[in-house]
DNA sequence: GTGAAAGCGCTAACAC
DNA sequence: GTGTTAGCGCTTTCAC
């Protein structure tokens, strides 16, 4: 035979009060109630070791202190996790807890948990896409305040908070050219992804800036893994005037031109100084340190449940916010 | 203004029944409910669109269809997400949802996590480790149906669903014995890891059994990164009698492998046969692709929902299930 | 300042 | 077979 839980009746019994005085003080509307009542209340509430049952103030109050966070893919690398540890964090400090749907980038099942985040009267809905890119989200979710991470609506409804590649891709060609370098080449990604045009926009930005010409002969499209990374440095390096520094749009080609260099008999970052994006989790620990920019995922998820906290309209539906690539420095550059 | 969202009386009403009706058709416990007016109710949800409040229906029923999902670790590698996807993919197929918790290993958060998850009545909850260890859970989680996953419970309270990874070591081990080897070395993660000693006891398991000698001169401890791989391979490799084959324990120590083979001038497998552990997110990507144990992750997670739903006293507190690691197999053997 | 009372939307015991 | 009724534990309006 189980103890019951405790009501706010019986806290109420207690404390020699009614349930609307204890629902006050738990509540903080108790401003019109003495420090005394309150404190016993509160002893009351301690005594019997009293908390709150969520799923009836959910019912009479219609708000859960739930978060939906919807992902596409949660599975590979851990970059849904660190997104989902940063809005955890701070829904937590706000008392707010994570219902998390993971949906495949299935369009039936991403309706579905919609559904059932409108259902289970979710206080606000996060939809954190794996790699950075339009979406189509369903019509219900216009019903509860919602939030894309590393998303943006194509239809411009919901406010984005992305990671700036622009600036990002920008501030990796900056640390090459403050190294001193002047011939500086790109690995970049393949075009259906819109992170690695834009780093290179970055990229072009900041060899103008600093008035290098842009050579095209120093750019390679099609990397995107470790393959691709090595079989372009390995062109890249037999030019005739080779380059002395490479942007890699991700850690995986860097890993690429690690391999390619070392065969070449070069040295890192002596004969090619080498920079990546991502911060993968082996960045670290290749040989030199490879120095990359970090994707702010944490950060993104945090900010999102930030901005669900805000008070209603303070967050314009169309606004995107941007938020900064760290510079990881290590020995590659 | 917005349209309410319709009520179980609206159906009633407009079905022309009770809500009780209603109710009963819904919760299928509608045996004694003949087909016409079930039809009638069936109809009428259609009609109105009609969604149950799960706040309500949990306040009157104690059951909230959610599974609470506690995770020390989150936001590295990607495991904890194949996890969650595995656990999620069956919670969803019998209408429940996740409830997750990120604790970041911290004890205190651990208990306040149990502590909501029980407050918000759970049907159960999951507890997932990042690396398999023994854990100690707080006294509250025996109200709860409560399983563990990538680790086990000190005081055998509860049951634990595992990766197998003895029958790892063991099959690793046996693969390179399959593919005519007997000169067989380990490199052996740090003797804190558990996961580490039983791949070593597994290995030892294959050796005894194919009538190999144990030879301690081919096991190196200490490899637990690229670089504890990579000079434990130098090492090994200027043996009088080196090994012909090399199963790591883990695919970051084989990364290291790969390294020394190669600036050893040697190939693999032709002269070394290296086979990982992890199925890391670069195996395959690698040259020539490592050959490796799969951590069956996914697989944990759905388990652990599958004993959670199985009717309550079908899997004994202290039960231990063990998952195989699936091999895969690339170039490296 | 505090309390009584009426729900929130649903389930389930019991009555017919 | 179906409906009536009494909660589930809390919030909130309104009266005192």
């Amino acid at each position: 035979m189980m103890a019951r839980r405790p009501t706010i009746r019986s806290v109420a019994e207690e404390a020699g009060v009614s349930p609307t005085t204890v629902s006050l003080v738990l509540n903080n509307n108790a401003s019109a109630i003495p420090e005394a009542t309150k404190e016993r209340v509160v002893q009351a509430v301690r005594k019997l070791g009293y908390r709150p049952n969520p799923s009836a103030r959910a019912l009479s109050s219609s708000q859960t202190h739930t978060i939906g966070f919807i992902t596409d893919v949660i599975a590979s690398s851990g970059y849904a996790g660190r997104s989902i540890a940063g809005a955890q964090e701070l829904s937590w400090a706000n008392d707010k807890v994570l219902l998390i749907v993971n949906t495949g980038g299935d369009a039936a099942i991403t309706r579905a948990a919609v559904d059932m985040l409108c259902d289970r009267q979710v206080d606000g809905v996060i939809y954190a896409a794996m790699s950075m890119c339009g979406v189509d989200l369903p019509e219900a979710l216009l019903q509860i305040p919602t939030i894309l991470v590393n998303a943006y609506d194509r239809q411009s409804r919901f406010p984005a908070i992305l990671a700036d590649e622009e600036l990002g891709g920008y501030t990796a060609t900056r640390t090459l050219i403050d190294a001193g370098h002047r011939r500086i080449g790109m690995l970049y990604g393949v075009p259906e992804v819109d992170a690695g045009r834009e780093r290179l926009i970055g990229h072009r930005r900041a060899l103008d800036e600093a008035g290098i010409a842009f050579d095209p002969a120093l750019v390679r499209a099609d990397c995107w893994f470790p393959e691709g990374g090595y079989r372009s440095t390995k062109a890249l390096m037999t030019l005739d005037e080779p380059p002395t520094a490479l942007f890699c749009v991700n850690d995986w080609v860097a890993m690429g031109c690690y391999e390619a260099v070392k065969e070449l008999g070069l040295s890192i970052p002596g004969d090619l100084a080498i920079i990546g994006y991502d911060n993968h989790e082996l960045a670290g620990l290749l040989r030199p340190g490879l120095t990359t920019m970090q994707l702010p995922h944490y950060d993104l998820g945090r900010k999102a449940v930030e901005c669900l906290l805000a008070p209603a309209g303070s967050v314009a539906p169309n606004a995107v916010i941007r938020l900064p690539c760290p510079l990881i420095r290590r020995q590659s550059v």
